[in-house]
This record gives C-alpha cells, structure tokens and sequence, in this order.
DNA sequence: AGTGATACTGAGATTCGTTCTCAAATGACG
DNA sequence: CGTCATTTGAGAACGAATCTCAGTATCACT
C-alpha cells in the first residue's frame, strides 16, 4: 500500500494520468489499459490498475461504480459531480447540480452515522438512445454486466 | 431471459424469496445461498444467482450495488429508499428520506435523458465503527473488495 | 562510478463473483 | 401414462481485479 514515503512520477503514472485526463467518457480501467498502451506499448495491465488506485487514494481521480454488475469507472474530475447512466448505451454523463442542502446533516442525525460523502447517480435513456431505440431498448448492448 | 410465459412457483425459489424476506441486512448473493442451503442443502448457487435475478427483474427485490468493488446485494424491501454504507464494517441500513422533488424533472431537463430512476447511497461511519475503531478504520476490514 | 536500499514494473498466475452449458429432473395437461 | 416446456444442479467458463515475484529503475551516499 506504499505509505507515505518516496510515491515516484514515473513514466508510466504519467501515461495513465494522462489518458485519463484526456478521456472525458468515464473510461473503465480496461479501457484505460487499451487507451495507455498506444503509446506504451510495454506497459502491463497490473500497472494501470495500480495507478488507478493510487490517483483514487491521492484525490486525482474518482472511481465510479455505476451500477448493475458493470466494472468501475474512472474519472479525472474530482469536483463533486452526480452522473446520469444511460441504460440503453452504458454510456455516463456529469450533471453539476445543487445539492440539497441539509440533507447531509439529516441523514447524519437520523442514522447515528458520520457521513464523509454520497453517491448519486440517475439512471435513464439518453438522447441518442431515445432516438434510435425508441422500441427496443439496448440494441448494441454494451451496458452488460460482466 | 424467460419470456412472459410459465414462471413457475418451485420450492428452491419459494426458499429463495423466504430467506430474502426473512433477511434485513442485505445479504449478497452468495449470502443468501449459504443461508437457503440450511434449509435446502441440494440447491445449487445457480439456482440462487437465477432466482435472485428473476426477482429483481419481476420488481420484488431490489439489487443493490454499494460502491467498491464489492459484491451486490439485494433487498426484499421494494419500497423506493437509499442506504447508508459504513465504510468500516460495510454494512448498509435504511434510509427512509423525502426525495427532493422535482430534482429528477430538472436533471431531465438539464440532461434530455429519460430518467426512470436513481441509486443513492450515503457513505460513513457507523455508530458502532465510531464507538469502537475510534482512530483506525477498517480493523477487521470485511467491506473488502472481491 | 560503486554500492546498497527502496520503489516500481510487467508477465503470468490466482482469486472470486457471476454466468453459462447441458443432461437430468420436474411439473402441467391432455 | 406421454409429451413438452420449464427448471434444476454440477461443473466449466468467464472476466475484473489482485497478487507474486524476479527483474529494473531510481535514489542516497560515498
Ligand atoms: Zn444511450
Ligand atoms: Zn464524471
Ligand atoms: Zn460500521
Ligand atoms: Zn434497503
């Protein structure tokens, strides 16, 4: 779990954080893998699955965990931000929206809990989705659990 | 993914649904499947993974997916509410709150997605968690991830 | 440069939750 | 009973994520 010592900027953390800084689609880890590999070809699977959990746990990046059975996702905003699913094409958007305010701290009362944040995401149709798929929802089928 | 025909009523899914409904604490799959078999030691995990499908998909429980890479769970309980996850022990308990409403109307809005639904869930430490692990989070560390 | 300590990498094996396969069992109904 | 569709269970298969470990890179100090 490398403590708080050294934490090197090598080569390969930079190509992670790179694609995930460049991809605004909430890639998986996998796909993050196939992105990076293009321009490090040597780099290994367990490698980028460590970065992304070394930016997670150091506040550079959000894992996202959108539901259904479908692997994490990741994302380089680290501003608060809700997303909307779409169930017909997997696809994430971000919504910034107004939190109700408050509600924390009810919540907080009600359960006894100390609450250290929330995860919220809608599920739904998207634009795209709505048009083609009017009938006959995931056509295409990614969105499939594992 | 079994049409709208047959459905029938067998004992290992009569099983299935009684130790869901008889469980508060939503159990994950595998959960239910060791508790089922004390009663029904010849099901298969199959059989409890297709049931507890077959239930989610027939809106008499509810699949929960509770962040991390840990394994989903599932509620009898099909009434809309959100859950607050302790980040120490993992376990998840009710929560009955009013939904801010007209949030949903205006992230459709916002977004043109066709919103059917949300998952909420809260994130924090438990009464307990709190009492006990005062400094250190996660001693006897289930929660983990696969 | 040389030396040792520490951190990092990558290939492949491993784990584990979940789904799939398919032959056998069950149940509905005439 | 006989037929036919549904369901079951054992085990194989799958896939995401983690672990192992020998090899490599980088650092600190000389
Ligand atoms: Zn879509
Ligand atoms: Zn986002
Ligand atoms: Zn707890
Ligand atoms: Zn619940």
């Amino acid at each position: 779990m490398t403590d708080q010592t050294d934490l090197r900027l090598t080569p390969q953390r930079m190509a992670v954080l790179e694609v995930l800084r460049a991809a605004h689609d909430h890639p998986t880890a996998a796909e993050v893998y196939e992105q990076v590999r293009r321009t490090s070809p040597r780099i290994g699977s367990a490698t980028v699955y460590r970065t992304l959990a070394l930016l997670v746990s150091t506040g550079q990046a959000l894992e996202l965990s959108l539901g259904g059975g479908a692997a994490a996702r990741y994302d380089a905003n680290t501003c608060r931000h809700d997303h909307a699913v779409c169930e017909g094409c997997g696809r994430a958007v971000d919504l910034d929206h107004p939190v109700p305010d408050g509600m924390m701290a009810e919540i907080a009362r009600r359960s006894g809990f100390a609450i250290t944040g929330y995860d919220l995401q809608f599920r739904g149709i998207c634009p795209d989705c709505q048009a083609q798929g009017a009938g006959s929802i995931r056509v295409g089928g990614p969105a499939s659990p594992q």
